[in-house]
RNA sequence: GGGCGCUUAGCUCAGUUGGCUAGAGCAUCUCGUUUACACCGAGAGGGUCAGGGGUUCGAGUCCCUUAGCGCCCA
């Protein structure tokens, strides 16, 4: 035990000395009765490491401490997402380069030493090779904090996204999904990013406010009058293919049936009748495009209207004229636009259109939501595309049914969080969108052939063998074809798109629970104990983790769903960079101290939006200080065996610590860390401000050694007990404590029960007698002004008999804890505890 | 527009099935160097539980309603 004990360097002392004992190891002898396995989420390592890491995972690391002190095999491995799109940005930015699958690999290829002004192309299997460079190298510094932290994984579980391992596991479901036909391709309207130029997925939306402008155009019967429509985006003009309105409105009921023609293209559309179409809005009646947003594509689907796409995958006009515009003043305008972005075609199409005069009145600004991918910075087209999808209840209502009551049986903590769940399900608009126009992620694993005139045939699919994966259609052969058979007519060609990243991490169980590839390990870890996540990805993570598990074994990934909130700024706002106020966590934890930061972060319960407070932080490390100097003092008294313990005071404290024992138990059963958190530190500060106090002079043996060792066996009973309550939340505190006494690591004793400590059969309400007659004894000299050693010379106790008896019981060490010099007088009365108090004249007075 | 959550002391938050004379920490004020701790200790002040209505012997807690904040979904 150190002359003055100190927190600095207590986390590299216990990091490195954890490490090498292997004290989180996995002992997977254990079989799943014994197990508790945790499927926590892989950080994205191309992102920044923030103060929201440090949140949500020490709660996880609490519940993991708690399950593993009570006796579990603790499954706790970490994974790093870093297959995706944010990796890729970041690579482009890093290094300056971006990719090009049209060009060859160059083995010896160097990235430049500085990022240049234009990013240089390089071959997609350079690029990739840069990505899997950069993010073993960010996941390093993900490490460090995760380490430094003191979360409980063990480290040699770690998986990455896109290693072998996840690519493989990725594409065997995948494959088994494609058998069961629950993935399938679709050539279909697809949402999509022109800045990425990728497809997207609907849990990947988000709206944005955006200023719009409805503009006024006349459409022309055929007897010449006009019928005004307001649209937003006059630059799809030549791409609309009706007129709509609602089949009730008295306004447009005679139209229905006949056709109009657009302004200034002269094409001739039908007036179609459909309920979506909202009086209300506009002039009542609205341009049917291709495509201008998803109400555009249902009344396409429904009313079997033709397809007449002018938006190319890069966002901007296609130049080419389209063949349904046939006259010279259509095919002029159409020149005009073609080849500008939308932004661009629409202000030149409401020029033409106010030439023309087909433009009225004034163009009216408006703010209205816009459909965005939640990582993109322009607004989304709709495009036609091929796509891969898999089933997940959108298109499907006994399929969404099963799921919507999978997420009913998961136990979530806090409760309310599962309305999330049932609201992102049941309000599916279609499948899920697996495949990204992308480079860096896990390949779709088929090939297709080519037919005699070199076009794929799409629904001649070629997979490869289970054995073979993971595979990369665009390196790797189909079996029966040679490499010389690629892209040649009677060949075949490799699927050229990579999976969302989704598809990969919906499989963080299987990837880290051996499925496929461990089946003993799988048979220890599956299902999954529990899912630790912010709620902000509920529909994205934790949803499409339930879809894969569901389609594949019909059973919950995991039992539980432990939902974390934000972190919230000092103005209620959430955290973000933009605002400036993200702070650098390895800063936060040298500053007050890994121990410090978790409490903070413990303080946060599950699903509660908490602020970001380095006050909590400071409290934290006074807590753990104190913890230290507690520990010294009680530890220096020496210790005693149980059976010394005969003062009814020394049994009032176990019996209350029983019941803070099983307080945090069954706290910490309902993955309440932060309740176990409060009980185990409101005990522990009542137990040095009060009953340290109380019985120190005993202890030092003024009452003789009977009386001390009393309170020397109880003082030592109760530090353990509450070393181990505090264990999960202040990892390094406790250890070093311990160390003090044990040789094995605190984090592998057993949690405490209250059996032993009842078995003393203390009666707890002493301690509140004898805490409120030394309340009153200091409170006299507080009031006095004079310092806590003044003397008291008589003191007279107050109270129902029933209660002067528990004082009785406790007189000797008040008597010595408030220097009363003569012994305490009893008076019977009811009511409140009352004292009356005689202070020692002090000198000056 | 639909849904969920929140609103309790200056600040951050507890407050179980209604029993509360509403708690804690921080901050504030006063006092005290006491051999575990000055990164300390002791004591004190501070609240119409967002507003209104209802149920009940009794409401911070249950019901209705209004307002504000946050989030999810459309």
């Amino acid at each position: 035990m150190p002359e003055k004990p100190t927190l600095d360097g207590l986390e590299s002392k216990w990091m490195q000395a954890w490490d090498e004992a292997g004290t989180y190891s996995f002992d997977r002898s254990a079989t799943r009765e014994n197990v508790f396995s945790i499927d926590t989420p892989p950080p994205t390592v191309s992102g920044s490491l923030h103060v929201g890491h440090v949140f949500s995972y020490t709660h996880i690391d609490c519940v993991a401490r708690y399950q593993r002190m009570n006796g579990k095999s603790v499954f706790y491995p970490m994974g790093w997402d870093d297959n995706g799109l944010p990796t890729e940005r970041r690579v482009q930015n890093y290094f300056g380069v971006r990719c090009d699958p049209s060009l060859p690999y160059d083995p010896n290829f160097a990235p430049p030493a500085e990022p240049g002004k234009d990013q240089l192309p390089i071959s997609r299997r350079n690029f990739v090779e840069l990505c899997v460079q950069l993010t073993i190298e960010d996941e390093k510094a993900f490490e460090e904090l995760w380490r430094r932290l003191g979360t409980s994984v063990d480290w040699k579980l770690t998986y990455q996204t896109i290693d072998a391992r996840a690519r493989s596991v990725s594409q065997r479901m995948f494959l088994n999904n494609l058998e069961r036909n629950e993935a399938y391709q679709s050539e279909a309207p697809t949402l999509w990013d022109v800045t990425f130029r990728t497809a997207v997925a609907q849990a990947e939306l988000e709206d944005r406010e955006r200023p719009g402008a409805y503009h006024r155009i006349s459409f022309h019967k055929p007897d010449g009058e006009p019928i005004f429509i307001e649209t937003t985006r006059p630059e799809l003009l030549p791409a609309c293919v009706a007129l709509v309105a609602h089949p009730d409105d008295d306004r447009y009921k005679p139209l229905f049936g006949t056709t109009v023609t657009s302004p200034i293209f002269g094409v001739e559309v039908p007036v179609v009748a459909h309920t979506l179409a909202d009086p209300e809005k506009g002039s009542g009646i609205a341009m049917i495009c291709t495509f201008g947003d998803t109400t555009d594509v249902t009344w396409w689907r429904e009313l079997q209207l033709p397809t007449r796409p002018i938006i190319g995958w890069d966002g901007r006009i296609i130049s080419e004229i389209p063949d349904w515009i046939s006259g010279e003043l259509g095919q002029n305008a159409y020149s005009a636009i073609a080849g500008l972005t939308a932004h661009s075609a629409k202000e030149k199409m409401a020029e033409l259109l106010k030439e023309s005069g087909d433009l009225h009145g004034e163009i009216r600004a408006i703010v209205h939501p816009v459909k965005f991918f939640e990582k993109g910075d322009k607004p989304l087209e709709i495009v036609t595309t091929r796509q891969w999808y898999i089933r997940n209840g959108g298109r499907d209502a006994p399929l969404r049914t099963e799921l919507v009551d999978r997420g009913r049986s998961i136990k979530w903590h806090p409760d309310h969080m599962k309305v999330r769940y049932e609201n992102w399900v049941e309000g599916l608009n279609g499948d899920w969108l697996i495949s990204r126009q992308r480079f860096f992620g896990v390949p779709v694993p088929v090939w297709y052939g080519l037919a005699a005139d070199g076009n794929p045939m799409w629904d001649k699919i070629l997979v490869p063998d289970v054995a073979a994966l993971p595979i990369d259609p665009s390196t790797d052969v189909p079996a029966g074809y040679t490499e010389a058979q690629r892209g040649v007519p009677g060949g075949f060609m490799g699927d050229p798109d990579v999976m969302d990243t989704w598809a990969t991490s919906s499989l963080t169980p299987q990837i880290a629970g051996g499925w496929g590839f461990d089946e003993d390990l799988w048979s220890r870890v599956w299902p999954f104990d529990v899912r630790p996540q912010a709620h902000e990805i509920i529909r994205t993570w934790l949803f499409s983790t339930v879809v894969r598990a569901h389609l594949e074994e019909k059973v919950l990934p995991w039992k539980h769903a432990l939902i974390s909130g934000w972190i919230l700024d000092p103005d209620r706002k959430k955290m973000s960079k933009s605002k400036g106020n993200v702070v650098t966590p390895l800063d936060l934890l040298d500053e007050h101290g890994s121990d410090g930061v978790r409490y903070w972060a413990a303080s946060g319960r599950p699903g509660t939006d908490t602020a970001f407070d380095v006050g909590q932080m400071k409290i934290g490390r006074r807590l753990a200080t104190k913890i230290l100097n507690a520990s010294k003092f009680v530890l220096t008294q020496g210790s005693a065996a149980p059976e010394a313990i005969t003062e009814p005071i020394d049994k009032a404290l176990l019996a209350a610590l029983a019941d803070v024992v099983d307080e945090a138990t069954k706290a910490f059963e309902a993955f309440n860390y932060t309740k176990a958190m409060e009980a185990a530190e409101k005990f522990f500060w009542e137990f040095t401000d009060d009953h340290l106090e109380l019985v120190k002079d005993r202890s030092y043996g003024l009452a003789g050694e009977v009386a001390a060792q009393s309170a020397r066996a109880a003082l030592t009973i109760t530090l353990d007990t509450l070393i181990k309550l505090f264990a999960p939340f202040l990892p390094f505190v406790t250890e070093e404590v311990w160390s003090w006494t044990h040789e094995e690591s605190v984090h592998k004793s057993p949690w405490p029960t209250s059996e032993a400590l009842r078995a003393f059969n203390g009666d707890s309400s002493l301690l509140g007698v004898s805490g409120e007659i030394l309340l009153q004894l200091r409170k006299s000299k507080s009031e006095a002004k004079v310092s806590m050693k003044a003397e008291i010379t008589k003191a007279t106790i107050s109270a129902p008999a029933q209660v002067l008896a528990k004082a009785k019981l406790v007189a000797a060490d008040l008597k010595t804890a408030g220097r009363v010099q003569s012994d305490f007088t009893y008076a019977e009365a009811a009511g409140q505890i009352s004292l009356a108090i005689e202070l020692a004249p002090t000198s000056e007075s």
